[in-house]
DNA sequence: TGACGTGTCAAACAATAGTTTGAAACATCC
DNA sequence: GGATGTTTCAAACTATTGTTTGACACGTCA
């Protein structure tokens, strides 16, 4: 925060940090799309001009939040939550779940980057490009890291694809979809008291279903599983290949 | 389909049905909000005003097409792809994913009305309370009711909302967040193509991670996982028990 | 003091999108 | 045929939003 809640901002003030703060609280609550470049501009104080005037244009306004804060989130909010690369990749994998958690649900400016990118999921914006680039491949690469040891010793690029997919879909769910999740369930945790005990559920099912292929008796039993009547579809599938 | 494609539909014909088939298009591919009823009106070959005329406005427009739609579905297009309540909870399971990720990811008006929830889950529009009593409530009640054989005998409400939640969040993740999805990983099967790889793999994932709560040892595991400095772990156990 | 650059502001501008209008075309029934 | 109701159309209207303008206040420096 800054001089934005208490004051009105009037006198000489810097209300080019004012436009970035309620930028990006504006852009993280609403989205690109549906945040007004007036909305901003009240919220800062601001005359509608200002925005032209700091930053070009709403497309420029909205790369450089995104370069703010980066920058603060580089700083602290580290994705393994300050678990070492040498912990056990089970704590390692918690760690990451939660931490996105916390980024997702959680209130404050210290979630505005995940909700941001979390919205750029689903609503890309010119600035897509960029984000993939510089913040999607990183936590990619960083689950990845987490998951491999979890499927055995030498999983192959799909298995370990989908199964990063699987951990983080499940983490982004409860986000993007709370609207329905709330109404649907009520009774389930919402908002920030849902990160722990998401956390400990997402964990463990995840755990549970990476353990699927570093065991062959379990893939087995769930082939077994597989084959029953229902279409009498027959399902070889691929599974020698893999690649 | 109907005379929208080949015909630009000057004379007599229905423009009602005209209007509904190409909104029902347009919502489906770009969303309530950012689809204009010039756009629409342009598709189905008739004037701006027809839409104010047939429908009244936008918002009642898009209630008649999910009605539409609906009607459409109930009659084909079940989910559980045509498998009984009596085929085996696995088999019951794919059937449920497949079905989901085909309304999801597959082209063509079948799969309409899944784009169009889908998109509801992420940006509500005010008919998110009618879809939410009409068609999530069933479907979360359908999923809880092939889910649960799978927990063990007595699973708790949470456990099943929550394993619920995690299934159906690995199938729209995949629609939803399909433009990061291609982007970061384009080794992957995109859209249609995805379907089938991608029920192997959530049916897969999902039915190892619901055996953890029917599998107490499988539980223990999972909690010596937490507890151990990563390898080393026993792992004996299961394929014996399997329900 | 006066020129100059920096910020700020109210107001206007342009483009888009939802909605409405009034007249014309068309069909139907007497 | 003519009255009546239905449907279509081009055009305008209204509201919103991103953007721009020109004036004005303020500080700095010569």
């Amino acid at each position: 925060m800054r001089s934005i809640a208490d004051a009105p901002a009037p006198a000489a003030a810097d209300t080019r940090a004012a436009l970035l703060q309620a930028a990006a609280a504006e852009f993280a609550e609403t989205g690109y799309h549906h945040t007004t470049i007036r909305a901003i501009c009240r919220r800062a104080g601001a005359n509608v001009a200002a925005v032209h005037y700091h930053f070009g244009d709403k497309g420029q306004l909205y790369v450089e939040v995104l370069r703010h804060l980066v920058q603060e989130a580089n700083r602290r909010l580290p994705y393994d939550m300050g678990v070492g690369p040498d912990a056990p990749p089970p704590v390692r994998l918690r760690a990451f779940v939660r931490s996105l958690l916390g980024r997702l649900l959680e209130p404050g400016p210290h979630a505005r980057l995940g909700k941001l990118i979390a919205r750029e999921l689903t609503e890309p914006t010119p600035s897509l490009e960029v984000i993939v680039r510089e913040h999607m491949r990183p936590l990619s690469e960083q689950l990845r890291a987490v998951i491999a040891p979890l499927l055995g010793p030498a999983p192959d690029e799909r298995t370990l694809s989908f199964c990063g997919l699987s951990v983080v879909s499940q983490c982004f769910f409860y986000f993007h979809c709370r609207a329905v999740v709330s109404r649907l369930l009520p009774e389930l945790p919402q908002g920030p008291a849902a990160v722990e005990p998401l956390t400990d559920h997402i964990t463990r099912f995840s755990l549970a279903a990476l353990a699927t292929w570093s065991q062959p008796d379990q893939t087995a039993r769930e082939a077994g599983w597989r084959r029953s009547p229902a279409r009498g579809r027959p399902r070889r599938r691929e599974a020698a290949t893999s690649r």
